[in-house]
DNA sequence: TTTTTAAGAGAACAAACGTTCGCCAAGGTG
DNA sequence: CACCTTGGCGAACGTTTGTTCTCTTAAAAA
């Protein structure tokens, strides 16, 4: 069920105290941090965050709240970023409930790796790859890029630069690297998400 | 610093009741649930808890403890074990800020691959492979093994059944397979651990 | 032996906190 | 228009909860 602005905005306080300080903050904190003057117009509020499914009320304990969503996770990346912003970090499909901070503190997020060009860097299919959000990779580093043309697609590969060419290698000699020209940067025909940090496998291997 | 009996059972109750119930538990359930009858004895405990560096006391707070160390996690087995029991659950000296129950429900521990011997089923030196515990592995899985001799050593290979003889087998054409016949499992040769469901790997890969 | 320290009991108190009840304004709907 | 739902205010109340004091006992140290 859809989130009204000011339940989104005291559900995404919960988790970011919640973050903070390892437990959850009480029903005046929450009030306070969202404009509310009333604790009953806070407590109703929560019922309703109850009602959608992204919270338990514990009834009559102190900070009695229950997140339905892990507190800190990794979002996985399910369809491919079309426009502007690339990453639209909200409504991921799936988290990871992986600690961020253990991959590094910046932006993060995961991307589900589909064929076997990589798996000559130990990476298979189905695996998750762990992104750190930038644009400026260095040579030899594995990365997320999109390719625009012929049509969106997100792609993992391994970076090399060679005064300004930019080759996206794949680390598998069944497939051809990807060369991109000076004027296919500039133009937008490939642009880099991030780098690889990462990566998590869920099961037999 | 060493933990006291009641302090050590207090510790794993507040982290036990933080996993069941998302927030900390209050001064008074943990006094009841380790026995003592009055609250300030607990709040001694509790004291001596953070200054030892296992929690946090946010004065004045209700349930106002932090815990320091991650309440769910997957141990990293550091060093080889020797007696019994093979997987001591206790003092791990890594735990992964992982929910086990992203792998599973069942007991699970993380292993730090050592050698190159399983590049071939994309497992690279360095990385963290998680073994659910289990001592009834199926024939094509990839198992952690504890080889006994010449000296005690863990392993992790794919598994081989024919017939009686247990085959440990390399995922790598430069390594040799491991044969184990009838005699050698049963006087104890070879043991195994658990069943890989999973691998994390932390850097550019 | 005397002294000190550690670990807990028990009472008392002041906050912190959840929860309910009645009221009100805006907006849609018959 | 009258009616109902939604989302918010404000007051009041009763628990729940942290925190401090003093006292007791047993072990350790001197």
């Amino acid at each position: 069920m859809a989130l009204s602005p000011k339940e989104k905005e005291a559900l995404e306080f919960i988790e970011a105290y919640f973050v903070d300080n390892g437990f959850p903050p009480t029903v005046r904190e929450i009030g306070e941090a969202i404009g509310f003057t009333s604790k009953s117009s806070v407590y109703k509020l929560l019922r309703r965050l109850e009602a959608k499914g992204y919270l338990e009320i514990v009834p009559g304990e102190a900070r009695g709240l229950r997140l339905i969503r892990p507190a800190r996770g990794i979002p996985v990346l399910g369809k491919i970023p079309a426009g502007e912003p690339l990453i639209p970090y909200e409504d991921f499909e799936e988290v990871l409930p992986v600690d961020p901070s253990f991959f590094g503190e910046e932006k993060l997020f995961a991307l589900r790796v589909k064929g076997d060009s990589m798996v000559g860097a130990g990476i298979l299919p189905g695996d998750l790859v762990v992104i750190r959000v930038t644009e400026e990779a260095k040579n030899g580093e594995i990365v997320a890029a999109v390719l625009t043309e012929p049509e969106a697609e997100v792609t993992l590969k391994r970076l090399e630069l060679k005064d300004g060419t930019l080759v996206l290698k794949p680390e598998n000699p069944s497939y051809e690297p990807f060369v991109f020209e000076k004027e296919d940067v500039a133009r937008g025909r490939v642009k880099i998400l991030g780098v690889m940090v990462g990566l998590i496998r869920k099961g037999k291997g």
